[in-house]
DNA sequence: CGGTCTCTTGACCTCTGTCAAGTAGAGTGG
DNA sequence: CCACTCTACTTGACAGAGGTCAAGAGACCG
């Protein structure tokens, strides 16, 4: 049932959608009556491996994940980053087999949907699976400004760039919406994000702080200088579509 | 009305969807009944552009096309590549504004729907909805494949790469298999495509070419030894989901 | 307080980009 | 059928962004 506390729970994932499609009260305790479990998970554990087939759907909580995709010859990239409140998996119901892994970057809490149930409410509600399929075009405009990103723009430009999109994509979840942006990755991480080298991002964060874009405190780093960063990345914000509501 | 002479216009858009779900008769029907036109464009034509707001629906009969991002310094990438057969744009339908330029790259010809047609369509037909959405997602499949490419594939495996996934995706919709693959771009649309210059296309097909793994005759490409370029590639189709009916 | 995981830094290397000049085809017009 | 022109393709010399290797310095953790 649609209880206060239930939707507390639910509160990041709401607004998550609310960001980019229209729902009715009705539609949102829907969401909220929906039964789930919780699932914590430590840094890299995985959430989903290529090749499995899922029966369940997950909704980030806490936490960052990531998809990621790798070579034979080991090279790994992570092909899209999910913050809290982004749905990690519409994909199974529509699509027998995954495509690429799904893990945890840092320790994350999942709300657990059964599959089963969340088609269920998709068919007996539009405008929620409409919500559904706006998130998954969303994801995929970002992995267009990702490959216009990775092809076309030099280490600090791609640098500035992600740094820019995490923090308008966080401020659409968070009400809190100040600056918060402290980027929780690991340089090894930003590497595998952007196709560089730990070492390479290394010498590019250096270069951003030299610059005053950002700021750093030992591991922690901190958007210095946000109309720089957008200068520096190029960056606008038209293909996150925020706000996208009555598309 | 879906009389044969309709079906047969419709037949390479309806061998798409079938490649990757399962619809009816009738729902094929109902795809052919439905009311359209012809457009033809020259290559370069812009058949949408970024901030545009689309009321058609339109799908690729004949010729290549392809999605493309800039940067404001004039760095351009090809950010998806669209074959005969090939939806061009269900998004349109869920959200407000396009984000990317949609360009033909050889002559093409257009079937195009009417977005409120295409629309009611979907409302009637679950199984035409579904199909709709898998296509969708087999898109972004293929953009993370391309991010895994650019970000941790040297040039030549990205480009031996490229006309692996050419060739397997000419395969389902062309029922005189065969391998047909005669690449109709430039080495300039290549480099747009690859994330590198047109001056190291060239030096990567002659190398490509020395190993015997692509065949050319002036200008045409054409796939030598598919084997090998797969095995340069590290190329496998899961990310395709070639015939991922039920899913 | 030792062990492990990041981060940092420097030296060196290489893949890809840049620049520039020349060649080859595909049309076009005479 | 032959210039003429345009565009695409080639090629070489050189430059530079980013990769590789390796060693040391901080952090964090049990």
């Amino acid at each position: 049932m649609g209880t206060r506390a239930e939707l507390r729970r639910h509160d990041i994932f709401l607004r998550k959608l609310l960001s980019h499609s229209l729902l009715s009260d009705e539609d949102q305790d829907a969401i909220a009556a929906l039964p789930h479990s919780y699932r914590h998970l430590e840094p890299n554990e995985y959430i989903l491996r290529e090749g499995d087939r899922s029966d369940t759907c997950p909704i980030l909580w806490s936490g960052f994940a990531y998809r990621q995709k790798a070579t034979e010859e080991g090279g790994r990239q992570i092909v899209a980053l999910k913050i809290p409140g982004d749905p990690m998996d519409f994909q199974s119901m529509y699509v027998r087999t995954t495509d690429h892994n799904l893990q945890a970057l840092t320790a994350v809490d999942l709300i657990v949907f059964a599959l089963s149930d969340f088609e269920r409410l998709i068919h007996t509600r539009p405008a929620i699976a409409r919500a559904v399929i706006v998130d998954i075009l969303i994801e995929a405009s970002i992995g267009r400004e990702w490959l216009l990103n990775m092809g076309r723009r030099n280490a600090l430009a791609r640098l500035a760039h992600l740094l820019c999109e995490l923090h308008y994509r966080l401020l659409d979840t968070r009400t809190d919406g100040l600056d918060v942006s402290d980027v929780p990755m690991t340089q090894e991480q930003l590497a595998d994000l952007l196709g560089l080298t730990p070492v390479h991002i290394n010498r590019t964060l250096k270069e951003l702080e030299r610059r005053g874009a950002i700021a750093r405190n030992g591991r922690r780093v901190r958007i210095g200088n946000l109309a720089q960063l957008r200068a520096l990345a190029d960056f606008t914000d038209t293909y996150l579509h925020r706000h996208n509501h009555a598309g």
